[in-house]
DNA sequence: GCCGTTTTCGGCCCGACTGTTTTCAGTCG
């Protein structure tokens, strides 16, 4: 049995076991052992069964023991079919509305009999909330705005997972025998972060063929909409995917129309019309006759413009810089020399700190910044004084074990609510480097929220401002604060802003990049990773990056390790 | 459910905040 499995299961147990009311101590030990097992090698959890030693981990246990025991021996556990069976399926559904327990989805079906969100809107507008203990006419109004905001983020996904989703797609129609091109369009190719469909183009000389291809693929759930030039379908996933179908001529105009934006097209459309062209899916057309091109670079050509880069239109001045020559030279993924933002098992990571700079060197990385959470962050196992410096020892040993790899020790410390950090300046000292992020009190009243950040903006040991805003992607909005008036002081203050390439926080939003780079700020692309999988999100933040404009010099990770060390150290 | 013992049951990571209370429970990070 996979341990991924067997830890999502104890996961689940916990849950189960809150909504049942069950002493919390009991959800908690299934939990700690969920991560426990997450944190093993692959083998690992077979070899402690095999040989009997599971019951001597620490958190495991007799009874967790057994259960583990039989479910990896069996692959089954009856303990969490019996439990899954006993609570209805929709009280899962109500822990997702922000402010909604375990203990409140509890009371709500033992009292009022609630079963599933569609019961639990009902029973706020009938206001049969308010009369309950321990709910009021406030819970009842933010109950029912917390399912609003589960509608409004329905249907939308995270570029990363559409964009896996879409991959995989473009490979199955790549085996259609008769195909000419195929491309990834709309939201996807743009690398807009949330993504509400999958938009294709492909050419054939078989467009009835391809179509049916396309349609009849296994990810296929169910066919909208069939024509010789369009098909509809919801992907098994449940996301929804567009191909059109087009001739080998028309490929390159079909393309860039189907990229879009909507509005980077009307003002490539108006451009055209100050020429006397017509631009539609099908072509370039002068008084009816249409213009041959082979490829989206011709087809820029014919307004003498430069290729302009599917991230880059949004109309966000693309097509004037594209005019006067001025278009980022973007970066790219090749570019990124090293990686801040690492979380280890010293806090809330997965992997050791060895496993952690092993991983780096394999991956050709010049360096690696280690940053664990303070104190304070005590959800996430922050780092004592003592812990950071333990951690210092370590990486000491490590540094002479592999020279070859730049080790930078950090920690990423909470930002306080008066604005200070978490540790005392003589412990700071010591870091190369150290990442303030805010991880609590997130709505404060906008004024406080800015002055607390620019208090931590000033403290002189603070390198680099971790995912700013505090967004998280399909889930909760950015704090409120004066972004200007913290750029301004980042800048002054020599701190980089970070660009948090976290799949859920994408933080930096790039429509703040562009006038970032303007102002001269450096950016650093952290995946704030907490296992070694989560580096690769680097290159989203890198797809990101891009799409803010960002050219190599104004990512500070694209530096060589000796300007990196350089810059800390003249800090 | 685990752990650690003053061996058989009591304690189990903290702090801010909100909304409900009139001193605290639940949620979130």
């Amino acid at each position: 049995m996979e341990k991924q499995s067997t830890a999502k299961m104890l996961e689940e147990i916990g849950v189960f076991l809150e909504l049942k009311g069950e002493n919390p101590f009991k959800s908690r030990a299934y939990y700690s052992a969920a991560r426990t097992v997450e944190m093993m090698g692959e083998e690992e959890l077979q070899r402690l069964v095999h040989e009997d030693k599971l019951k001597d981990v620490k958190g495991i246990g007799a009874a967790l023991n057994e259960k583990l025991k039989e479910y990896v021996l069996t692959g089954e556990l009856p303990y969490y079919e019996e439990l899954k069976a006993s609570i209805p399926e929709g009280l899962l559904e109500m822990l997702r509305v922000p402010g909604l327990g375990p203990r409140k989805v509890r009371a709500l079906y033992d009292m009022l009999g609630i079963t599933s969100l569609a019961e639990l809107e009902y029973a706020c507008r009938e206001n049969r909330l308010v009369g309950l203990k321990g709910f009021g006419s406030k819970t009842q109004e933010n109950i029912l705005e917390g399912i609003e905001f589960l509608r409004r983020y329905e249907g939308q996904f995270f570029y990363n997972e559409a964009l896996q989703i879409a991959e995989n797609l473009l490979a199955e129609i790549k085996k259609f025998s008769a195909l000419d091109q195929v491309s990834l369009a709309g939201s996807i190719r743009r690398c807009r972060e949330i993504v509400k469909d999958i938009d294709l183009v492909a050419s054939t000389s078989e467009p009835a063929g391809l179509t049916g291809f396309f349609a009849e693929l296994d990810v296929v759930e169910e066919v909208i909409a069939q024509g010789d030039t369009k098909v509809s379908v919801r992907l098994n996933e449940g996301i929804n995917a567009d191909l059109r179908v087009v001739g080998k001529k028309e490929y390159p105009f079909a393309l860039h129309h189907f990229t879009g934006s909507k509005e980077h097209n009307t003002a490539m459309r108006h451009r055209a019309r100050t020429m006397g062209l017509k631009i539609n899916e099908y072509g370039i057309f002068r008084n009816g006759e249409s213009l041959k091109c082979s490829s989206e670079t011709e087809f820029f050509a014919v307004f003498g413009l430069p290729f302009i880069q599917p991230e880059l239109r949004e109309n966000y001045g693309e097509i004037e810089a594209a005019e006067n020559g001025s278009l980022p030279a973007l970066v790219e993924n090749e570019d990124i020399r090293g990686i801040f933002h690492i979380h280890t098992n010293y806090s809330d990571g997965i992997n050791t700190l060895k496993e952690v700079v092993e991983y780096c060197r394999e991956q050709g990385y010049q360096y690696v910044g280690i940053s664990d959470h303070s104190q304070s962050a005590y959800y996430a196992g922050g780092l004592s004084e003592r812990d950071l410096e333990h951690q210092a020892e370590e990486i000491m040993a490590l540094r002479e074990k592999y020279p070859d790899l730049g080790i930078f020790h950090g920690v990423e410390s909470d930002i306080r609510t008066d604005g200070n950090l978490d540790y005392d300046d003589r412990i700071l000292e010591k870091l190369d480097f150290v990442i303030a992020s805010v991880h609590s009190t997130l709505k404060m009243e906008r004024k406080k929220m800015t002055d607390r950040l620019l208090h931590a903006l000033g403290h002189p040991r603070v390198t680099m401002l971790g995912h700013p805003t505090n967004r998280l992607l399909l889930g909760r909005e950015s704090s409120s604060f004066d972004l200007e008036q913290i750029l301004h002081t980042a800048l002054e203050n020599g701190v980089i802003l970070e660009l948090n390439a976290s799949p859920a926080r994408l933080d930096l939003d790039w429509r703040h990049l562009k006038k970032i780079r303007e102002m001269g700020l450096l950016v650093s692309i952290n995946p704030d990773a907490h296992r070694v999988e989560d580096f690769r999100d680097t290159y989203l933040g890198v797809s990101i990056a891009r799409k803010g404009w960002l050219e190599k010099s104004d990512v500070f990770n694209t530096r060589p390790w000796e300007d990196v060390e350089e810059y800390f150290q003249d800090r």
